[in-house]
DNA sequence: TAACCAGTGTTGTATGATAACCATGTAAGT
DNA sequence: ACTTACATGGTTATCATACAACACTGGTTA
């Protein structure tokens, strides 16, 4: 029965596999900023793959902004790494100050993107929020789909903003955030936390419709004040 | 001259071009998730390059998380863009708006790092603002190093809210910010705007010093505030 | 000394071929 | 009717090779 492990060991791209190996080299310092990578051909050797293999995982470290590479020249390890992009591991998030740390810059986007919405809205942006809303009531609490619709309600407050990379960031941290939810498994759902919850929204949405910044802006807090504690995280 | 329009479009890799082509179809809508892509013969041929390329462009949209393919079916739009990374097209950038939301999510980060420094600020911290303050003090204005200890100094401040994660996204849009100020070639330096911009990052650490949450906001709102019109950018 | 030039190595791109895999349809067998 | 096996076409994954563009080096020449 290794019919499971095959399928497993299958599973990445060669092309990743090298990524990652050379990625660990500079992650441990083997390679060190400035250093000149091994050509494609003696990579290429090294790893026993085609040279095609080689370029598409250097193509992604270049995306990644880890190494850069020139015509004629060869391929280096970047200065400062994460320049084109920012990654969050996911592993390191299974501790606990840093899962704080990332509940707390979300908490700073979506309140002042509350604030923010309050001022800007459009009419479209409304009827976004209150379907969004709508379809949130409909599902049952503590399912997948509730959480889907929620993390869609909070980003049609974001899309409110006009703020494209409000958007971009908050629904990127928000995942991050509740990936490492589901991942600890910290969700006893009863029926009335549901009623609680929608009811939090509603103040929101209220106070955006209304145009009340700040009335928004203390709505959305007094939201994520009740959801960290649902999600037994201790408040500050 | 447009020499540099030239330098801005052509990405010196091609597929580069081929991958930001692509996800802007994703991002304008036009192709949703969970559609599938056009095989790579089609590609190549309808933007002329090899195949090649465009493979190695799907492997850096593929470790974006924004597609995923499978052998013998073919590449698909991903349900939840941005799963692993995060990602600013630097082309996107250059547009007037985009810029300005991206500096006004800075300005939301930064003004609300300063007052949790204030709150949680160490000696240590201190310490490493202060000696960022005076190296940018060494530096001529408008010189790169000069730009450099100003990210230092801002990085300082995050530093001391003791959130990893405020540190590594402040430093990550502050980045893209600088970036796209280079890119444009905003910056006409003149003496006195040194003491200026010194002065304003002064009262934020005196205000991060004293402890005092609400003045060092407020401090960080102005300093931010002026270097937006610093830079030619229109303020609300 | 300085400019030119050829040679070599490296990356960037193109092209063709092969293997692995998926989806679908069809025929054989139960 | 239902399942199994096989055939077929299409797609990705990978390999191999070749050529173009560019960088560096060293020698030659003015």
């Amino acid at each position: 029965m290794t019919l499971k492990l095959d399928k497993v060991n299958r599973g990445p791209h060669l092309s990743t596999l090298v990524a990652s190996s050379i990625s660990r080299e500079i992650a441990q310092g083997r390679l060190k900023p400035g250093d000149q990578l091994p050509t494609e051909q003696q990579l290429a050797q090294t790893f026993g793959v085609s040279r095609n293999v080689v370029r598409e995982a250097i193509a992604r470290l270049r995306s990644e902004g880890r190494i850069w590479s020139q015509q004629g020249r060869g391929a280096f390890v970047a200065d400062q790494p994460n320049a084109t992009v920012l990654t969050i591991d996911f592993d390191a998030l299974q501790q606990a100050n840093a899962f704080q740390s990332l509940f707390e810059l979300r908490g700073i986007l979506e309140v002042q993107a509350a604030a923010l919405a309050a001022r800007r809205r459009s009419d479209g942006d409304l009827q976004a929020m209150k379907e969004a809303l709508e379809t949130m009531r409909a599902a049952p609490y503590g399912s997948v789909m509730w959480l889907k619709t929620d993390l869609e309600f909070h980003k049609t407050v974001a899309a409110a903003t006009g703020n494209i990379y409000m958007v971009q960031f908050l629904t990127f941290v928000s995942e991050k955030v509740r990936e490492s939810i589901l991942a600890s498994g910290n969700q006893q759902g009863s029926e009335d936390l549901a009623a609680v919850t929608l009811g939090e929204h509603e103040r929101i949405l209220d106070a955006i419709e209304a145009g009340d910044a700040d009335e928004a802006q203390e709505a959305m807090r007094a939201h994520l004040h009740g959801a960290a504690s649902r999600v037994g995280l201790a408040e500050e």
